[in-house]
DNA sequence: CATAAATCATACTATATTGATATGAATTTT
DNA sequence: AAAATTCATATCAATATAGTATGATTTATG
């Protein structure tokens, strides 16, 4: 049940990205550096993100990318699924008709709904926007005494 | 984030014996041909179960396994913790102090904290007597026309 | 126009996990 | 003594994870 490094670097992009959001085009070498993280790790990581659309990005010296749309319009939830897959605990639940053949007399099947549903529901509920601001709230309480 | 064979067979094997629990020991063959389920690998985890006392066995022909307490002592968390392991979604909050050199700083550890909380309630709320419940609830209602 | 800096694309690798199967020892009833 | 069963390990194939490596393509700049 754990959330793959995949998953966890695609916030940490999305996140850096919105926080540095200068109009600029940000390089995954500056990216990489602040956050850590492998640069050609990373590289693949945000190119998922680009075919998505979800980050810009130019080529060629002085290119990068920078986040496509408004920090709020995506959830955590909406960048998980796009770079680890489906949240669902089991597999069943991925399709629109359960293709499971004990699927009609499986006790455990409303319990795995309803962990589907919770997280689900926790990480649609959070967007890259709280988290800027919450980094910021961070920060400034930082200066206090 | 999928819980595996061996987490959701483990679930299946306690409500298995919680059903059909008539004081005889059950001997993993039948488990297995009720829940299709290989019986070699059916044993692996049911040693689990065995080796944690939600369990007793008896050796030797006859032998088998039954249910050591009332069902409604086993969450379905605790089966899952129990052989899966953590259902955190991030290793670091596995231990009591968070050993990640990031953490003061890192903004999506409280989504993956509120989504562990999520998790565990859910998994903690059900129990095998719930399921059996259920089941028979289901059973019941099959034969109205 | 050449070069450097960057993204983009793809292949490769090492390790761990998953979901089993296989072999046989130990125990108990018949 | 034989059969039936749990118990203990070892092995295995397939897949996923977390990268690294190589080089093609594009673009700004000297």
């Amino acid at each position: 049940m754990r959330i793959s490094t995949k998953g966890r670097y695609a916030v940490r992009v999305m996140l850096d990205l919105a926080t540095n959001n200068t109009g600029e085009y940000i390089k995954v070498k500056e990216i990489a550096g602040r956050q850590e993280i492998s640069e050609k790790y990373l590289e693949q990581i945000i190119s998922v993100l680009n075919k998505a659309g979800y980050v810009k990005s130019v080529r060629g010296a002085q290119g990068g990318y920078r986040i496509a749309r408004d920090p709020s319009s995506y959830t955590v939830g909406m960048i998980l699924r796009l770079t680890e897959g489906s949240l669902n605990p089991v597999a069943c639940l991925d399709d629109d008709v359960n293709e499971c053949e004990r699927c009609d007399t499986c006790e455990t099947l409303e319990v795995w709904k309803e962990l589907a549903d919770a997280i689900n529901r926790i990480v649609d509920n959070v967007t890259i926007a709280d988290l800027v601001e919450r980094q910021q709230a961070r920060i400034a309480g930082s200066y206090m005494i």
